[in-house]
RNA sequence: GGCCCGUUGGUCAAGUGGCCUAAGACUCCGGCCUCUCACGCCGGCAACAGCGGUUCGAAUCCGCUACGGGUCACCA
């Protein structure tokens, strides 16, 4: 590709399941890059095997993408000037350039039935103990077009027997490829295999398809996982077969997602096996089948968060900035930082990220956000003061999904009383104290957090109580347990009212323990 | 097994031949703050896979070994 040329770039993922985290880092490396070239990010489907494809995949693909603010310029969903973006309806495109190679002495037809070539492969390895490639030593002892007589070949083929087109792979050639971020890789031909290019159901493979629509939609960068990083060598020997080396996009094999628990890539399978999602959204998302697997977006994980950490794995700004908006992003991604070597992902990271997010927001969105999980209760408070109880807690929560626990006293009186604070705190003079601070409350006209705590603080001072003490009672009383913010940020909220009440049925109820 | 890629603390990672007695973040552990928990602040534990070479000098360059990973389908 030339400099001047507009940058496109595309995510081309497979509908055969829902989409797991290692596959939306690779779309959003594809969108960062495409953004900050100003160039295009592409969406396409690559169903071109029917046998794994998987209803409402498709879907899961753009609806997560959709949540990630990941948005296609062009592809399946929104169109575009180089459609269809779906493979499975290109079909006629890739006969005729499956064609060309046919025609070109590039590919060949080869009758090989599985069993015969398990055979052979079973030959091989007891005869010679050798592993059994299609290719240049081994084709012409094979059923194909390159072996049997025209005459035959054109019989075979008029007869309807199944055939698939193979890419005449040449023999000894070094080649030495460049990919972006490993720099040189250099492969000889010999290595590789005679690839089926076009299977017997009149459907092409991947690694056709994903040539031709690369080379017709204009690909500049494919920018895809490592694990492509083998057929990389067969794919710009098919650019070069098609007589299009000019135009080939530069290529860039992005390190792995690893398990966090042992080795191995992240698959789909490990889902909820590992205490955290793999997947952006719930699957299935339409709840019909048993077996869910859960998604960050359901987990209470807010998008700009989940693509900050995902941005972060593989790849980091050379500084110490760690929390990036999308926008920030797209200024800062670069390929030269990305790194060479696979990322296992660390659970409590990704959670400190979304922390980081929920207190950065106002409490004011905070308490909005809080509604659902407030029980129905949320009506107890005047919305101001909702607002305030939000911004009292928000510092301990990593998402807004929890919040209950930490504001549950502020709804309803404790039914009992941590243990541990009343063994510390609760001595034989506590009852009698806390009448006293109750009708020294009682006189109080200003409930605000101010009033009352210097009223309580005057009271201890004249009767030279040990403060510490009084404070921790008082929040055992209100709160049921040694958590939450100050003690008088507490009672102004509760109100006069709610204060004694639960003051007086404390000391009702631990005194009958006690 | 063949081919290919990789290897800095538990994890993510900075580092592109001298500034490295190797940054930062997460986790963990101490301490401070303090009416509790949390936040915040301060501090601590903890790493250049090994061996050879190049060089005045190597985490950085080269080679070998080890280990890890990917891939070897008419799946993508």
């Amino acid at each position: 590709m030339t400099d001047n040329q507009e940058v496109r770039v595309r995510f081309a993922p497979s509908p055969t399941g829902p989409l797991h985290i290692g596959g939306v880092r690779t779309a959003l490396y594809n969108y960062l890059f495409a953004r900050q070239h100003n160039g295009k990010f592409l969406l396409r489907i690559e169903d071109t095997d029917q046998t794994r494809f998987v209803p409402g995949a498709q879907d899961y693909i753009i609806e997560s993408l959709r949540w990630c603010s990941i948005l296609p310029d062009e592809g399946v969903s929104v169109g575009g000037d180089y459609g269809p973006y779906v493979q499975s309806e290109r079909k006629e495109i890739y006969v005729q350039y499956a064609q060309q190679l046919l025609d070109n002495d590039r590919a060949y037809y080869a009758f090989d039935t599985a069993e015969e070539l398990e055979a052979e492969r079973e030959r091989l390895h007891t005869e010679k103990g050798e592993t059994f490639q299609y290719d240049a030593a081994h084709r012409n002892g094979m059923k194909n077009s390159l072996s049997m007589s025209p005459k035959e070949v054109t019989e075979w083929l008029g007869s309807g027997r199944p055939y698939v087109i193979r890419f005449k792979m040449p023999e000894n050639v070094e080649l030495t490829i460049f990919d972006m971020i490993r720099g040189e890789v250099k492969v000889n031909t010999s290595t590789l295999d005679d690839k089926v290019l076009f299977k017997s159901d009149g459907m092409p493979t991947y690694h056709l398809a994903n040539i031709v629509d690369d080379h017709l939609m204009k690909i500049t960068h494919v920018i895809r996982g490592e694990e492509w990083l083998p057929s990389m060598p067969l794919h710009v020997m098919l650019y070069k077969a098609f007589g299009w080396e000019d135009t080939m996009p530069q290529f860039a094999h992005l390190p792995l997602l690893l398990k966090p628990d042992g080795n191995g890539k992240l698959s789909k399978r490990d889902g909820d096996r590992l205490g955290f999602p793999v997947f952006p959204l719930r699957w299935p998302m339409d709840l019909t089948k048993e077996e869910i697997a859960s998604g960050y977006r359901e987990n209470g994980y807010y998008p700009e968060a989940f693509i900050n950490m995902l941005a972060l794995l593989g790849w980091n700004s050379g500084t110490e900035k760690e929390i990036f908006s999308m926008d920030e992003l797209v200024e800062a991604f670069s390929m030269e930082r990305v790194s060479k070597s696979g990322a296992k992902f660390n659970p409590e990271k990704a959670q400190w990220f979304n922390h980081e997010y929920l207190i950065a927001r106002s409490d004011e969105q905070i308490a909005k956000e809080s509604v659902p999980f407030l029980h129905g209760k949320e009506n107890l408070y005047e919305p101001a003061i909702l607002v305030k109880i939000c911004g009292l807690v928000k510092d301990r929560l990593h998402f807004v999904k929890d919040i209950w626990e930490q504001v549950n006293f502020f709804f309803e009186a404790p039914v009992d009383y941590e243990e541990k604070a009343v063994k510390k705190r609760w001595k034989e003079e506590t009852p009698s104290q806390m009448a006293e601070l109750c009708a020294v409350l009682e006189k109080l006209e200003d409930f605000s957090t101010e009033m009352c705590e210097a009223t309580v603080k005057e009271w201890v001072t004249v009767k030279e109580y040990n403060p510490g003490n009084i404070f921790n009672v008082i929040r055992l009383c209100l709160v049921g347990a040694s958590k939450g913010p100050g003690v008088f940020d507490i009672m102004s909220i509760l109100g006069k009212g709610e204060v004694l009440s639960r003051i007086t049925a404390a000391t009702g109820k631990i005194s009958i323990v006690a």
